[in-house]
DNA sequence: CCCTGCCTGCTG
DNA sequence: CAGCAGGCAGGG
């Protein structure tokens, strides 16, 4: 259930312990997961390839390869990365299991199987997985004012639809929608064109600062974040509205209501995130 | 633009 | 037991 925070605390804590290893084997017990190319050729063109690091791009993480072959993942929903040694229980819904050469396992493990693996080769434009349609980063220093404003100024849809929208910014979800909104005094439900250069200048603030915010709560070991699966995110505690209804707002302790927004479920406080 | 489907599991 | 869950693609 991953957005930008949970997916680069993953990468934080993945990459370091696969990091110049080698893939030994492949186990795919869902061929599905694999979106390309198919299965057979995903296990023949790694197996025997060296990681040389990790990356992450909005909601996406990359693994790169000494041969400069990548695979790229996205965990969707419920979809989970562990290093376990290896014989470790089998979490449940484990789909994908990478042998490597220091006998850890990387296992890729998914609830709903939303998450999807891609393998591209070194060159080949990649018009499978959708990452080259993503916007910024939200740490870029692209994301301005002016950006935000020419992207969204001129939409009649709600400013969190924009918020979520990839192809502009990458990497913000439901959750962090809610909470940026939340930081930023803004109505969920707010036409973007409704508003003005001053709110435009507090998101351009606010996106980067909260999302860092939350990044550097979920901060966790190698060894804390096997004991807890890879499963809770312990940055939840800090969240400030989401899921929080009918909970008193932090600032100024009136009733947190909930809306839907573009068929989201929103949380917001009344007083702080006036409507217009 | 809105809506559905993709899945399983948990909550009310 | 229906309804819903932090995502996204695809269709109307």
């Amino acid at each position: 259930m991953p957005e930008l925070p949970e997916v680069e605390t993953i990468k934080r804590v993945i990459e370091p312990q696969i990091k110049g290893l080698t893939i030994n084997n492949i186990i795919i017990n869902k061929t599905e997961v694999i979106a390309h190319p198919t299965s057979d050729e995903f296990c023949d063109l790694l197996v025997g390839q060296t990681i040389s690091n990790m990356e992450r791009r909005g909601k996406f993480l990359i693994i790169l390869l000494n041969n400069n072959n990548k695979i790229i993942l996205h965990l969707r929903m419920t979809g989970c990365l562990l290093i376990t040694p290896e014989k470790y229980p089998e979490e449940k819904h484990t789909h994908i299991i990478f042998k490597l050469s220091n006998n850890n396992e990387l296992r890729f493990s998914d609830t709903r199987r939303f998450g999807r693996f891609w393998l591209l080769k070194k060159g080949e434009s990649d018009t499978f997985s959708g990452i080259e349609k993503l916007g910024i980063e939200p740490f870029d220093s692209k994301l301005t004012a002016e950006y935000l404003k020419v992207h969204f100024g001129k939409r009649k849809k709600a400013i969190k639809e924009c918020l979520l929208e990839q192809n502009v910014i990458a990497g913000i979800g439901n959750i962090y929608s809610d909470e940026i909104l939340f930081r930023a005094g803004i109505y969920p439900a707010r036409s973007a064109k409704s508003l003005n250069f001053e709110e435009w200048k507090r998101l351009a603030v606010v996106i980067p600062e909260c999302l860092l915010y939350f990044i550097e709560k979920n901060s966790i070991t190698p060894e804390e974040y096997l004991k807890i699966k890879g499963q809770d995110y312990r940055n939840t505690p800090f969240l400030q509205v989401y899921g929080s209804e009918g909970k008193l707002c932090p600032i100024c302790k009136d009733t947190l209501c909930r809306i839907v927004v573009g068929g989201r479920n929103s949380v917001y406080c009344p007083v702080c995130q006036k409507d217009l």
